[in-house]
DNA sequence: CTCATTATCTAATGGTATAAGATAAACTGG
DNA sequence: CCAGTTTATCTTATACCATTAGATAATGAG
């Protein structure tokens, strides 16, 4: 006879306590309350109420998670489109749309670089060539310069962000006057920053591919 | 009387067997070999035929021995200085230089990002900043996105050398008939888009800022 | 009703960063 | 030259980490 004991010893839930998506949504709770670093499979299980093991009977292992969160936070990026617009602006506002994704979830930024999900990017980039004002030589070019300065500012600004560390340091400006009066006498805002930058870019790609 | 044991119990040695700089020196040939992941506090102990807690004697963390595997490599960037060219021949062998100097060492790319060192940048930008021809308002556009630019392609590459996985992934020629077109008609050489990008960027800049 | 499959658990392994404390050489003041 | 302090290493130990192995129990198929 089985001893009455409240607690069983284990085997099949009722229901299944784990899915994919649950456990990638619950790697980017942890991840943006409490970093990257804090991100062990342990800490997911936690928040999950689950064993650490058993997330292995749906991850080979944690990089395949990561991979997931990658995907998941670069697809928050693809709902703001906005069709209508000129070809620049789609690019300024999908860059953007990238930029504010990338630092709404900081801590996460480190794994678009180690997870870069390429696949995902094709699409994009054929629907961003479709009406580009320039001759296809150049596509590539202005695909990767766009997609470079977009990730390098997000990558940098997200970094800032997690580790509280200023964009600008503390410095002497005796000893570093011009830059010290290029800070003041510039915008201040980062984002205006960036987005000045890519239009920047972009009249460049117009005086040398530009039509005349 | 002592036991005449050949090994000696510990204690101080004759002359000190660790120093700050051997230990970088140390830790970036175990990064270029084995990558980032390998690098333990172990691994550069047994690079140093030296026990790992020992280095705590030198340094006050991982972090602290990390930081300045980043400058130390940084470092290798301002060597290859040309004085004489034009300011923007001198930003451009700058950002190349740079983005050489990350690929030399690929695996550890992502240190540039959580230990950017800005403070070695400041001289930098005040340097740089000396005869740019644009009006100064506009030094922060310029030199943030110079430097954006540069990073993004830099620590892509060198993901992308990393994990060996090809910059532009295998596609479905029919599916991306644009991209596909983008490729086979745009340069190949990945440093030759990199330094096509940077001279669209500085052209922007004349476009927008410049004289006339 | 039985048996394979599914989805969890617990326990264990070998790695990690780092702290604590022992040890012995080197330096310092008398 | 000697005593005491400081320096620079070691060994040992802790707590966490990713991951493997194997037990366990619920489910679904025949």
């Amino acid at each position: 006879m089985p001893e009455s004991k409240t607690k069983t010893r284990a085997g099949r839930p009722l229901k299944p306590l784990i899915t994919r998506d649950a456990a990638v949504r619950a790697a980017i709770k942890v991840i943006d309350r409490d970093g990257l670093e804090a991100l062990s499979v342990q800490a997911v299980a936690r928040a999950m109420k689950v064993s650490a093991p058993s997330l292995y009977y749906h991850f080979k292992d944690k990089d395949e998670l990561l991979e997931l969160v990658a995907l998941e936070l670069l697809r928050e990026v693809g709902a703001n489109a906005d069709k209508d617009a000129c070809w620049e602006d789609r690019m300024v506002g999908l860059s953007l749309a990238t930029r504010r994704v990338i630092l709404r979830h900081a801590n996460a930024a480190p794994l678009m670089l180690r997870f870069f999900p390429r696949r995902l990017m094709l699409s994009a980039y054929e629907h961003a060539l479709a009406d580009c004002p320039f001759p296809a030589q150049h596509h590539i070019v202005i695909s990767e310069a766009i997609e470079k300065l977009t990730y390098g500012s997000s990558l940098f600004a997200a970094a800032a962000a997690t580790y509280h560390t200023p964009a600008i340091p503390a410095f002497d400006v005796e000893r570093f006057p011009l830059f010290a009066r290029a800070i003041s006498s510039g915008p201040g805002d980062e984002e205006a920053i960036f987005v000045e930058s890519l239009r920047s870019l972009i009249d460049g790609f117009r005086a040398r591919y530009g039509p005349k």
